[in-house]
RNA sequence: GCCGAUGUGGCGGAAUGGCAGACGCAACGGACUUAAAAUCCGUUGACCCGAAAGGGUCGUGCGGGUUCGAGUCCCGCCAUCGGUACCA
């Protein structure tokens, strides 16, 4: 095998030699403005990395592409004269760290402490140019402590609308106690706690039985859980909530400018669903009471022949006649038995039942019988609609199988058993008559103002992130319960830490497992704590604020770091700045993407940080698929771990692979052959200054000199000089690679290998492979001008245009559009001239003889085109 | 269904509207070697003509279009992958 082979080039021996080096000296620390060693004068870049879950299995290739090309851009940063931010951590609270804790049987603490060390030797192996005095870990008292104060300051604030932003809570309370200087204690605080951005409330919440556990809708895929693909249900239950929803907007409109990839946009855009339309509203008939219901089509309201209630709505009790009451009743408990799955799955089938109340459309105060059905959700819109089966699919296929109205109010006329969903004209419709779809939405609405029977109105699909989990491992909330009401804790009672279980399990009811805690539990007041504990993104929502300041004790993030490296150069609340380069996997695209920003921006209105978005630039590196082509899976057996690969070939090796195999964002099989072709290369870069005497040991090579290059010599330095420097700004890793290939190929065969184009060459790798270029560029430094520092710490070069073009240039002569000929000539000759030297060609000659020149496109320098009759 | 991405040799992939296939892998041939490995030097899209030198035709998922010129731009399809799904 290869390992027992000698290696082409002594890697086991100098990558861990410079590893160690770089880390005694600091070579990758980035102080902060008050730090020795700051250099105001420098502009800042912080590269960041979607910091992993240390999970039981280690890292895999996959997970190092990323990783590679952050490091890779920090590096080359470092080197273009800027203070680079470039951490890591860990992100080690959460379902798959507790998962993995009760599979092993080893609790939690140890089994984190134990997942950390191995992926930190795996990344140190790497030689990543991480700055690892700011090694950060979310369960960390130090960590959480300020995770529990951002709920605090979630808890302590509302949402104005007038502002559009967040405030603190105490400016509710005096704004409510001046309009309502009489209203009781207890009533206004039943106001405030309304309108709190962290709060609790009763709702039917996505129920894991077997994880133990409640879900948020983003982590339920499926009807299953995201983690382990288990069967969830919807139970209602009492949840801690964050109101994302008042954001939606802000979302939506503050992703506009950012420089992301059009389809997490899109992705993000479609999660929020913002869609404009109606609400109407619909007396009941025989009752002093209304149905509202959100609609996008208010056009079509003439067409309205039903109407549906979700079967959890409040007002199904009410409508339900006498003789329908006991037929309601057994529906909706049949829904609310039936799992997201089921509900899914029989989605093709619509079930619904009659209430035998009546509701009264207000366009013509026609009497249309209220139905309950599941297609319609309680969580959507009103939980309600009017039903236009004419020109909705759903309320099509609902009325045909119950054998209600179907009426047609929009033109192009539509065939029977059909509808017609798309715009057109209004008929049937009175008023509406004649107009455009968009004209008629105008008109109905302002019909529905005037008669204070409905209004314009905006709905989104996002809803409010249900924030609490019945688990052990994530970080306790900092509320306590007196009476029955949740109170905050001080910011002097942070941490607050959960205390040590030996039973962490879940329940298996609903009381989460700090239940078991009874000593825990109680305060001496007799207060209680709060027993849910914070989902998995709490704590990566704000990771790469705490980079910044990891140590400070008195802040979240210290003020002047956090304006440095954040901000930057940018005038406070501009909105730009933020982490310059964010890289990592699309399955975040929702998730931690939306959560972090929503942070974000609460943590701006409330003054606490300089820029509106947290991430300026994000780049999705695409997956690493196995040798297979199949995804990397322990049960399909082809997982590539890092270790044997830095083992047999060496980091360098392994970190010019990760990005030579094709461009960062596609997804690209593993090949191990593609591996030693990288191999070969680098013991190709070592054999360009290193000979092998007698006895097999490595030496300079004696065909090294100092001399002055050819013009092709200097057109492959400079021309790689040009590549790799624009590569590396587009991430264009794998065409920068190519062009180092050219260049080595280039000397490999010259007679006296000049030490200048070597040592350019060796800066123009260091950021790829650090090692094999530190050691060379030390052994040439020794022999040719002393040591001159490191090769990572050498300034980027700059490429000269002169050097990169010939004085003579070939050009390519076409005959109506095809390759015919080629011509040798002086640079930059004049069109004019070109043209007569092309005419003159021997092709072109034969061709003109029988027919006639129509024209000539000639682009200078490169191309003429002969279009002949 | 809807949204997004992708489609180029045996393979991974290159190509500001201007020589399609850079670079690498694999394969084949040669040098070195007692031999092998490693290394170094070559060849390598398909097809056709030619003894050779050389020449020609076709070719970037399919069908159209724009252009002197299209892998690249426009229109219409197909396939694969990913996301999402009763969102009114």
């Amino acid at each position: 095998s290869m390992s027992e082979r000698r290696k082409q080039f002594p890697f086991p021996e100098f990558e861990p030699k410079w590893q160690q080096l770089w880390l005694e000296r600091q070579t990758f620390h980035a102080p902060n403005p008050e730090e020795p060693g700051f250099d105001p004068a420098k502009p800042k870049f912080y590269v960041l990395d979607m910091f992993p879950y240390p999970s039981g299995e280690g890292l895999h290739v996959g997970h190092l592409e990323g990783y590679t090309a952050t490091d890779i851009i920090a590096r080359y940063k470092r080197m273009k004269g800027f203070n680079v931010l470039h951490p890591m951590g860990w992100d080690a609270f959460g379902l798959p760290a507790e998962q993995f804790a009760i599979k092993t049987g080893l609790h939690p603490c140890v089994a984190t402490v134990r997942n950390v060390e191995r992926f930190k030797s795996q990344l140190s192996k790497i030689g990543f140019s991480y700055d690892w005095a700011r090694e950060i870990n979310t369960t960390d008292p130090g960590y959480y402590k300020w995770t529990q104060w951002i709920f605090l300051n979630l808890y302590n604030s509302w949402f104005d609308l007038q502002k559009n932003a967040a405030r603190p809570i105490e400016e509710l309370v005096a704004t409510r106690r001046q309009e309502f200087p009489h209203e009781t204690e207890e009533k206004r605080r039943e106001f405030v706690d309304e309108h709190r951005l962290a709060y609790v409330t009763e709702a039917p919440v996505n129920w894991c039985p077997e994880l133990g556990t409640v879900l948020a809708n983003e982590e339920v895929v499926d009807g299953k859980s995201e983690v382990g693909g288990f069967p969830v249900v919807r139970r209602p239950m009492r949840q801690w909530m964050l109101r994302i929803t008042s954001y939606a907007d802000r979302l939506l409109e503050e992703l506009e400018p950012l420089d992301w990839p059009e389809s997490i946009k899109i992705l993000q855009r479609n999660w929020i669903g913002r869609s404009e339309g109606a609400q109407a509203t619909f007396r009941i008939d025989g009752l002093d009471d209304s149905i509202k219901v959100f609609t996008t089509r208010p056009d079509t309201l003439f067409g309205a022949t039903y109407v549906v209630l979700a079967p959890e709505h409040p007002l199904v009790d009410r409508v339900t006649a006498p003789t329908q009451r006991a037929a309601v009743a057994e529906y909706r408990e049949k829904v609310s038995a039936k799992s997201d799955l089921e509900r899914t799955d029989l989605a093709k089938e619509k079930t619904g039942i009659f209430t035998g109340g009546f509701a009264i459309n207000p366009v013509n105060q026609e009497k249309i019988p209220i139905w309950i059905a599941d297609y319609v959700l309680i969580s959507y819109g009103t939980g309600a609609i009017m039903a236009v089966p004419g020109h909705d699919e759903r309320d099509f296929e609902f009325a045909k199988k119950f054998a209600l109205e179907i009426r047609y109010v929009v033109e192009p006329p539509t065939p029977a058993e059909s509808c017609f969903t798309g715009d057109g004209v209004a008929r049937n419709s009175a008023f509406l008559d004649g107009l455009t779809t968009a004209e008629a939405k105008r008109r109905i609405i302002d019909w529905l103002e005037e008669q204070g029977s409905g209004k314009r109105s905006i709905t989104y699909k996002l809803r409010d992130w249900l924030f609490s989990r019945q688990r052990y491992w994530g970080e306790p909330f900092p509320i306590i319960w007196r009476n029955g009401r949740h109170e905050a804790l001080r910011e002097s009672d942070l941490p607050v830490v959960p205390p040590p279980l030996d039973d962490y399990r879940p329940t298996g009811t609903i009381e989460p497992p700090l239940a078991k805690a009874k000593a825990w539990i109680t305060l001496s007041d007799g207060a209680t704590r709060e027993l849910n504990t914070m989902p998995q993104w709490a704590g990566s929502c704000w990771y790469f604020l705490r980079f910044v300041s990891p140590d400070e004790t008195s802040r979240f993030v210290a003020e002047n770091a956090e304006c440095y490296w954040m901000a930057g150069n940018e005038t406070r609340n501009r909105g730009r700045g933020g982490v310059d380069l964010y890289v990592g996997g699309t399955e975040h695209a929702v998730l931690h993407l939306l959560y972090a920003r929503f942070w974000h921006k609460v943590l701006y209105d409330l003054n606490y940080v300089s820029t509106i978005e947290p991430f300026q630039r994000l780049v999705n590196q695409g997956m690493i698929l196995g040798q297979d082509n199949q995804k990397m899976s322990k049960s399909r057996g082809n997982v590539v771990t890092p270790d044997k690969i830095v083992e047999e070939y060496g980091a360098d090796a392994l970190r010019l692979y990760e990005m030579f195999l094709g461009p960062l964002e596609s997804t690209k099989p593993w090949s191990m052959s593609g591996v030693e072709g990288v191999y070969r290369f680098l013991a190709r870069v070592w054999r360009l200054a290193m000979d092998e005497d007698q006895e097999g040991e490595w030496q300079l090579s004696s065909v090294l000199g100092s001399v002055e290059l050819g013009a092709k010599q200097q057109k492959v330095v400079h021309s790689t000089i040009k590549k790799v420097s624009e590569d590396l700004e587009s991430l264009s890793f794998n065409t920068a690679i190519a062009q180092m290939m050219i260049f080595v190929n280039e000397f490999t065969g010259a007679e006296i290998r000049p030490v200048e184009a070597i040592r350019a060459l060796l800066i123009l790798l260091s950021p790829f492979a650090p090692h094999l270029a530190e050691e060379l560029w030390w052994r040439l430094s020794i022999r040719f001008t002393g040591f001159e520092g490191l090769a990572c710490e050498q300034p980027w070069p700059k490429w000269r245009d002169e050097f990169l073009t010939e004085d003579e240039v070939e050009i390519v002569i076409q005959i109506n559009g095809k390759l015919r000929d080629k011509v040798t000539v002086r640079k930059d000759l004049t069109k004019a001239e070109l043209e007569q030297v092309v005419l003159a060609s021997r092709k072109v000659r034969e061709t003109t003889r029988d027919k006639s020149v129509r024209k000539i496109i000639v682009v200078p320098n490169k191309l003429a085109n002969v279009v002949v009759d």
